[in-house]
DNA sequence: ACCTGAACACCGTTCAAGT
DNA sequence: ACCTGAACACCGTTCAAGT
């Protein structure tokens, strides 16, 4: 037994930097997840951390073995504030629909924790609580188990990979964020109809569409599918 | 007009460098796939690149602007490994599900090129001929302009969304990925029904499905979604 | 016990100089 | 015309020294 079991009492002990602030891993994570949000994904270096929190950046390993452990303890508060508000209301597509949406919005408030997060299988307590969660709304649905778990696992990789596919995106920088939206129009938009008929033909929705995620039609989709089969 | 309109002419004339290689966009972008795949996404730098091709690293500041031209020609070189060797059957279904499986499969052939290049818009010559197809295909199929470009937009996404979510987890560390696939049986097939009743209710199926891709299943949901909307 | 500062081994990119 | 080498402004991480 070490004083680490009681973290208030560790961490009264900890000696203030040179600007007068006592760290603490919450303190690092919220920081952290400032700094993205007010400067960009860029914005989150280790000496730009340590800057914002007026320490050297080299006291920061004292909480964070590497960037990696950092960016993990980022995702799981991210993991427990999508989960905190949501409330259950019983018709199971609406329920999947607003979790798959907050899953989404919440890898795009934080694009680099959500790229790095995405695919990881952590088994810690909010990711245990939103498994339970998501295969109770199916079960409660009225889908036998085999399928409740088939479709719990399309669905929850979907939200994922789609928040990480349009987290990597906005992550980009901003000048080649824009590079890429202007192909729509500069580059499609005008192939001609007779080597690229159908590209023509639809150039209009392709500008339109393109710029935004296709994660809501998607997910819609998915649900249709689900709908169809509880059917049957 | 100048010697570039004529590429290998341009070409014959380049000065071989040190190690007496002579470069070119295509050997940059094979050496850069080659040290990807061999050395993981990190190997992949500017500095690397120059030494694997044995040439000084500002060099290759002559075949692309920066790092991030070079990504969008290696994304545009794996579309067209992927559409070279396929054919349409006519049947817009089959065609569909062939396309999907076939650039998720590789994606996994080149995971590490596929996390780094699935959320990109290249506007290159086979990204356009990759969107000229699918987009021909469900208007084949009949469906109108609009939701043409709608199913189309969500049936890419989710194939590069798949393929860099299940490449990012095939590119993890060996020991690293068999810690977190041990996790269903470790963690979650043991938890109490009393406490996660859904959980323990299907850890059985949980157990069997978590560790395969969800890709088909929901490649699967999409079509079935999208042949409701045409019969409709 | 905790933080600092210097050091190490890297980055991407630019541009004058060399061939 | 093409490649090189030095320079600039950054990185993540380690570890002995300071308090």
């Amino acid at each position: 037994m070490t004083e680490r079991v009681v973290p208030s009492a560790a961490r009264q002990r900890r000696r203030p930097t040179k600007q007068g602030v006592v760290l603490s891993e919450e303190l690092i994570v919220e920081t952290a997840l400032r700094l993205i949000e007010e400067h960009g994904a860029d914005a989150l270096s280790v000496r730009r951390l340590g800057r914002a929190l007026g320490a050297d950046p080299s006291s920061l390993y004292r909480y964070f073995r590497h960037t990696d452990d950092l960016m993990l303890a980022i995702a799981d508060e991210l993991i427990g504030r999508t989960l905190r508000t949501w409330r259950p209301t019983g018709d199971w597509r609406a329920d999947l629909r607003d979790l798959g949406l907050r899953m989404h919005a919440g890898a795009l408030a934080h694009p680099r924790a959500a790229v790095l997060s995405s695919y990881r299988v952590t088994g810690r307590a909010h990711e245990i609580q939103a498994v339970e969660t998501i295969v109770g709304v199916l079960r409660g649905a009225g889908f036998p188990d085999a399928e409740a778990v088939r479709i719990y696992h399309a669905f929850v990789d979907q939200a994922l990979a789609f928040g990480a596919l349009d987290s990597a995106s906005a992550a980009m920088p901003k000048a080649a964020r824009e590079t890429e939206a202007a192909v729509w129009t500069a580059t499609y938009a005008r192939l001609p109809a007779t080597t690229h008929p159908h590209i023509a033909a639809t150039a209009r929705h392709l500008v339109a569409d393109m710029r935004h995620s296709s994660y809501p039609a998607a997910l819609e989709l998915l649900l249709d599918a689900a709908a169809a089969r509880l059917a049957d």
